[in-house]
Formats: C-alpha cells, sequence, structure tokens
DNA sequence: TAGTGGTCTAGACCACTTC
DNA sequence: AAGTGGTCTAGACCACTAA
C-alpha cells in the first residue's frame, strides 16, 4: 500500500479549506507562507495549486497572488466528479431510502457485455433500485457488474443501494473513474412510474462506464435523474488550438 | 504579451501525438527520453504529463511506462471541451451553413442579465443563429453579448455565426473557459421547426457562460443539439474523500 | 540488476503588480 | 523597492516491475 504523497494531502487540504471559504477575501496565502505553513517547498506546493488551477477552482495573478475562483466554487455537483448517491442526496437534508426494482445474474445486454468486454455468455449481475430522497424518487439506476469480479460472499441486501461499497468489499475493486454519455430522455410510462413524473417529461439518462487503476472496465451503469432535483454543471476549457506545425518530427530524429 | 511556456508546449505537443495515434503500441517514451528529446529537464517533462495524467488522457505505471488511456484518448466530443462550432461541425466532413434567426440590440432577460453582471437595462448584442451540417440543422444558438465589450466597428454579418472570434476580433475579449449547464427537454413546436425534429423529442440544452482570463463574465449562450448527432462524453474522478481532519487547524496557527 | 516512474528539495532567475 | 507568481534546472533518493 503506497502513502499519499505530499502534493496529494496539500492538494485535498486546500480543496477542502476553499469549499469551507476558509480564505479571506478568497485570497491564499503567498506560495512561500503556503510552503512554510505546510512544511512543504515551493515547488511541492505550487504543484498542488498547478493541480486546483487544472480544475479551474483557483486563479493565480501573477504579481498578485492567488485566488479562489467563486464561479467554480460555488457549483455543487459537477459532472465532471463522481458522487456516491447516499452522501450527494444526504445533503439535501432528507433521510435517503432506496427502494430495490431488481436483481438478475446472466449475461446482460449487449451494449453492456461489449463495454466491460465480457466473453460471450458470461455472467453479469445487474441490479436495479431507485434512490429516494424522503419519499420523492429522484435517480433511477441499473448497474452491472461482471460476476467474476465478485471474490467474497455476499447478502442480495448489499446489492441494494450504491454499488461502490460493494464493487470494494466484495470484489477487491477500486473504482478510479468513470467515463459517461450524457443523453436526454423522455420518460415513457415505466420510467414515468418509477421516478413519480407525468410521461413525457425530459430527463438525464447517463450511460456510465467505471474503469478501476489498471483500466479495466469494472461496472456499467444507466442511470436517469429526476427533473429538477439536479442542476449538473461542467467547467469548459477551450482547446488550446496552439499552432505547433507537426510535432512528430521532434520524435522521428530519434528514430521513435 | 507572454510566451508559451516550456511545460505547455510540451504538454500540447503531447495532446496532439497522443490524438494522433503517434506511439507504438500506446506507450509513450520514457521521461528521461522525452526530456532529451524535447530539450527540457525532467521536472518540465514531469509537469506536462501530470497534466496530461490529470485529463485522464495518459496513465503511468510506476516501474513500466507512461501510456495512452485508449478509453479516453478516443472520445471525439469531451463535454470538458468548448469547441468552435464551425471546427466541430467541418469533421463531420459536410459542408457548414448557417440560417441567421435574429439579431437584437437591448436588454437581454433577466438571467442572462444577471449572468453577465448588467447594470440594470444594460444594453447586449443578442444573435440567434442554426448552424448545418449540409441541409441537416444540428445547432441551434442564442448567444449574449454586453454591448459595453464592443470596442471596434463591425459588419452585421460577422454575428451571423460562431461568435469566439467576433469576441476576440471586436472586443479585444479572449475566452478562457466556460461553465454550462446542462439540461433535457422536450422540443417545443417552435424548436422542432428549427432543428427539423419531431415535437416531442428529447434535446441537449446548455445554458453557457463564458468568463475571459479576468473571470469576468463575457457572453451567455443557449444551446440546443440536434439528438443523434452529438455523443457527449464527460471523464468523471471519483471524488478522493481523503481524511484528513480539520486542515484549518494548520492554516489557524500561522494566524491566516 | 537495470530501467521505469514517484517524490521532494534547493535555488536561480524572470515578469509582473503595487506602492 | 518589495513582494508576488512564472519558469526551469539539477540532482538526490525511493518504489516498483520485469528480466
Amino acid at each position: 500500500m503506497h502513502h499519499i504523497s505530499k502534493v496529494d494531502r496539500i492538494t485535498e487540504q486546500l480543496r477542502s479549506l476553499i469549499s469551507r471559504r476558509a480564505f479571506d477575501g478568497d485570497k491564499l496565502p503567498s506560495e512561500p507562507e503556503l510552503a512554510e505553513t505546510l512544511g512543504a517547498s515551493r515547488p511541492t506546493v505550487r504543484q498542488a495549486l498547478a493541480a486546483l488551477e487544472l480544475d479551474g477552482l483557483i486563479i493565480r495573478r501573477q504579481g498578485v497572488g492567488t485566488f479562489v475562483n467563486p464561479n467554480v466554487a460555488s457549483i455543487s455537483t459537477r459532472l465532471e466528479e463522481v458522487w456516491d448517491f447516499y452522501e450527494m442526496l444526504q445533503d439535501y437534508g432528507l433521510p435517503v431510502n432506496v427502494d430495490h426494482v431488481s436483481l438478475t445474474l446472466g449475461p446482460p445486454e449487449p451494449d453492456a457485455a461489449e463495454a466491460l468486454e465480457l466473453a460471450p455468455a458470461e455472467d453479469a449481475i445487474t441490479t436495479a433500485n431507485v434512490f429516494k430522497s424522503g419519499d420523492t424518487p429522484v435517480i433511477y439506476c441499473i448497474d452491472i457488474v461482471p460476476a467474476r469480479l465478485v471474490t467474497q460472499a455476499y447478502r442480495e441486501e448489499e446489492l441494494h443501494g450504491p454499488v461502490y461499497e460493494f464493487l470494494g468489499r466484495r470484489c477487491g475493486q477500486h473504482l478510479e473513474y468513470t467515463i459517461a454519455r450524457v443523453l436526454p430522455v423522455v420518460a415513457d410510462d415505466t420510467l414515468a412510474d418509477l421516478l413519480a413524473i407525468d410521461p413525457g417529461t425530459a430527463v438525464h439518462y447517463f450511460i456510465e462506464v467505471g474503469f478501476n487503476d489498471q483500466d479495466q472496465p469494472i461496472i456499467y451503469s444507466q442511470e436517469y435523474y429526476r427533473p429538477e432535483c439536479f442542476d449538473f454543471r461542467v467547467v469548459r476549457k477551450m482547446t488550446s488550438r496552439l499552432d505547433l506545425g507537426d510535432p512528430r518530427d521532434e520524435l522521428r530524429e530519434e528514430g521513435l
């Protein structure tokens, strides 16, 4: 097991401080000051700041200082981040309930099988649940996990909720990142019933593949979000479009 | 005007090489090798690689090497990137056409005025256009720019297309990043007509605010994307949730 | 054992902003 | 002039992987 690096620790500390609005006037201490306070060298601090800057969370102005970017820091649900449904819904203050819809074992639908790189007819666990904030259904989610990943015995109830914990405890798999397709769909009768909305309402539909730290797909999810309950935002950067000529030339010289 | 830093140059060179699939077996040269080839020190190269890693574009395996992440590199339209509609649509191979819908000067709707931090009754330019790939309408876009930003004379036709160029040339403003709300909507008759789709179809709706390098809002856009034409994807990272205690303690010691 | 990436530091110098 | 962030290098040492 590896330790958390100083850079990562500092990054998360600063991230936490930013989200708690701990900086007067949104101005961070200077780099030398942070370095001394946090017990690190300036390059180490700068590495952490660079990560936060790429995130859009801070702005650095030469000769002036480093500042929190309020436009970004105030976003509650950034699309670039994966949340645990439980934790996300708990922030709403109401008790979180889960209605279990179905649980099956067998070859999944072709799209899922392909995304998970399953062998023909290979089995997977498919679990469907509705997450509720109080009595209001807000997310309908279908999760598919390759059966071969399950290395420990488990109780069925463990699949009646967020699957991330199950992946860690029963599969020894840690989700590192996901790639999500974001689609708009119109609720049909079935979905409208599950989310207690009117048929014909527009709904967010995510098709999401989760990967472990080896970049192997370990979970395929389909998620429907009740409208009005979520305010998904994404920070988008300009594609830089630098004019560099063909950079392959430089590497070709070395016979790459 | 400042130059492009070595780190940024290398980052973009590598990004370009990755998108051209210039690396055999998706394996990048070693860090010392890259450093020598690109004429930089190892820390400089590593800084570029760190940026690409945060982007999810590469994976680094200690003792093994650095690799392209094919899952991410193959994404055509990443939601975290802002594209110019013209360039984006040109990739489809068909000629890009623009139907101009309307152009008005005057105080915009309240949401836009607030997002752009306009004074009461302050004027803005509102331009609406439909972008077509060949004869197929694919994007309906309403752009709002504060009138005070316009510092040069311009022809109306310059507003019958992508506004980014107009912002640069006539306003001296460079778009750095945007924050987009992503919403699903059902096409009403008007929208269905503009995009030549059936009323009742689900459509992607972005409400996007663009900022300059001073973090001032300079453009407010509403965009509707024809379904089936775009495959928006986003790479989502796990929120790290490190257990750090309360990091404010450390900074308090210094009397922050 | 050799080669890879991971971590961290020290420090020089520059460019910019503010006073 | 003083203080801020920007850039870049040199180099030491560690941890991991593969042969």
